[in-house]
DNA sequence: TATGAATGAGCTTTCATTCAT
DNA sequence: AATGAATGAAAGCTCATTCAT
């Protein structure tokens, strides 16, 4: 669960004249339905014909009319429930007050999110893991920025030891990014303990060692 | 990385002839072009057409000749590599002492692996997250297994700190699943000091707490 | 010749929209032309490939957008020559007045739809031979019985002999089906000194025997 | 059921050299499968490998290698039962006397031959509709003579009635080539009673009438 | 703006046949 | 004489996309 700046993608482009309010409508009940196919049936078996359906649209024509792909399609998919997470975060996250306190409720406020949002979150892995957005090499680096901003913030503080702000951070977005797929294993796994032990877990981790203020 | 019983399948089963010395060959022939082509396409790219190509075979009915479908194929292939793991690691862990270290050596093999063998993890990834393997609703369950045993010794031994250890077993195969796509993006990634850091992490992560001993 | 139910199964289902206009008169080509070939290459040479051919159609897969699958495709065929039948026969049968009237009806305009539709008919053949339709068990069940009825009602009025009702309808039925093939090979036969022969022969195994009324 | 000449096609052609006793052995064994795949499966799903897996063979190839194609193999099978009809027949019929006896003899025996070879007829019957004989336009011909032959001689003694013998040889035949279908509906059918009824049945459509000798 | 229709490339799979050994 | 291996054509079917209306 993160915030960036794909969801952008999907807003005013140069060259393209702006949509009207009909078309933004329909845009967004075919990406309703595009999110709730490929949470049921998975990325490969979501055709057109099946988001067409569950749309209730009369052809699959409309679709391509509507977007310039399926990549355009899967896109705004992307877009759309990424853009999600970054309102709800961003407003989470507004109280926060230090580093310590910015990890645990960043950590507790993903999870939140993801269990608020299963069939969205399990549609946006689909289609980050079949490699149907052609987003860039840093697709990784964007994916990890924010717990990486929130790491070296504690670096910097003090409060957090010496370490790869990359490599922790990705263990720590990797654990979160776990949930889905362990819901779909453990559907009645509780998310409270689980976030409980990530946020005692990654203090530990993170925690500044007795060494570090005398040895470095 | 870990270690299943899934690479078993590819052995003797009760109704079926053994299989003759060149039909072994052409069969692991087309499993080395199916990782290949996995690797380099994508799972949903992989068509047979393409890995007949690549294996240099005349037609895609040979495929279909030595492969029951391309649910074997796929089970081949996940077996092939699941089984290079599986030897890799039984050979790596066997001269461990204590849990500590055998964690360690389970992030550094494992990652040691992942670096050797990229194509093949990638192509490994690819089939789980495509569902193409009909492994059970314990996939998660098996994935994790090797590091949650590792850790309950550790509490058992009073090495490691109380903890869900299903939840830590998680984070560390997380953080070693993440490589294959972190090598995606940072195809120059220095491995050995992610597996350090990672080592150093799960350390602190998981060791006895000074309140261990008293308050329980 | 004869007619069933079978006809309908071509009607509304209820959880499918009405067929347009342009849709009706695609599948109603789409079965003309699998007629067509079905006639000419028997039935299992009548690939999608050779009827898209006949019917002018760019792509096979224009067959498979109308047809959910062969399946149905065949039953369309057998649901529209039925229909025909079913039409004919009714018209023709209506005038009729008594048992022994009604079968040299019966037999006269089987023949003689025969005749008018050999095409029809010899796909009919090809697609019931060769089980492409899964209309169950009592298919012959189905075939026979309006013979039967006929012929029960003529022992019941007393015009006709004691005889097993299912086994002279299967003389009678075999004799008016054999015709296709009657005219496969001899193209120039006469079927109206053919359907004399049936109805004399007929009425000749049919008629009450003198000892009838006396010994029984 | 019938005697023809098809039979013949297997045996010596001109520019071919003798078969050797094995070969023979091996043909008649893959005939023998032949029969009981068709019977078992249909035309259709009678392919070559599952011909060989029915005979215990390893390969499909060596049906290739002592078969000239698909088409030959069925020629042969179909000239196997044919035979064994024509042995069959010409044994029950010589003790006959007089036409009338005659044709009951050979409605009897025709039907006793099916209820004794029930899988045999099934796959002559399959094979014949599927056109997979390319045997001539005078199939029909063939098929009926025969009967013709009976009914002609019955004719020329003043027995039977004046008829298209063609038309009577017709009915006959086909009521007898029906009951293989007969019995794939009812497997328990009576073939003793359809005889009888057939006897009686083809008896009066076929006695000389009382006009007949005066009127002509 | 939306629809039904049509397209053509692609898919996996089956099959009879060929061939070297 | 027989086998396993390989071939390539054909099958039915699905799909994203295009297009006229």
């Amino acid at each position: 669960v993160r915030a960036t700046s794909v969801g952008a993608a999907a807003e005013a482009e140069p060259g393209r004249r702006a949509r009207t309010f009909i078309e933004d409508a329909r845009r967004a009940q075919i990406v309703a339905a595009a999110i709730e196919t490929i949470a049921e049936l998975g990325y490969r078996q979501a055709s057109f014909a099946q988001i067409a359906r569950r749309a209730g649209l009369s052809s699959t024509g409309l679709i391509s009319y509507h977007f310039a792909g399926k990549a355009e399609l899967m896109q705004a998919v992307a877009g759309q429930v990424i853009g999600l997470i970054a309102a709800d975060m961003t407003e989470r996250m507004r109280p926060v007050a230090g580093p310590a306190q910015a990890l645990e409720t960043y950590v507790r406020a993903s999870i939140g999110f993801i269990a608020a949002h299963r069939r969205e979150m399990t549609a946006l892995l689909e289609i980050l893991l079949n490699g149907a957005l052609d987003y860039g090499p840093d697709a990784e680096l964007v994916t990890l920025t924010p717990v990486s901003e929130i790491l070296r913030a504690g670096q910097a503080a003090g409060e957090f030891r010496e370490f790869d702000s990359r490599v922790l951070a990705t263990v720590i977005q990797r654990s979160i990014d776990a949930v889905p797929l362990l819901l779909a294993t453990y559907p009645d796994l509780d998310l409270a303990s689980y976030a409980d032990e990530l946020v005692t877990t990654f203090r530990l981790a993170t925690a500044r060692q007795p060494a570090d203020g005398a040895a470095r």
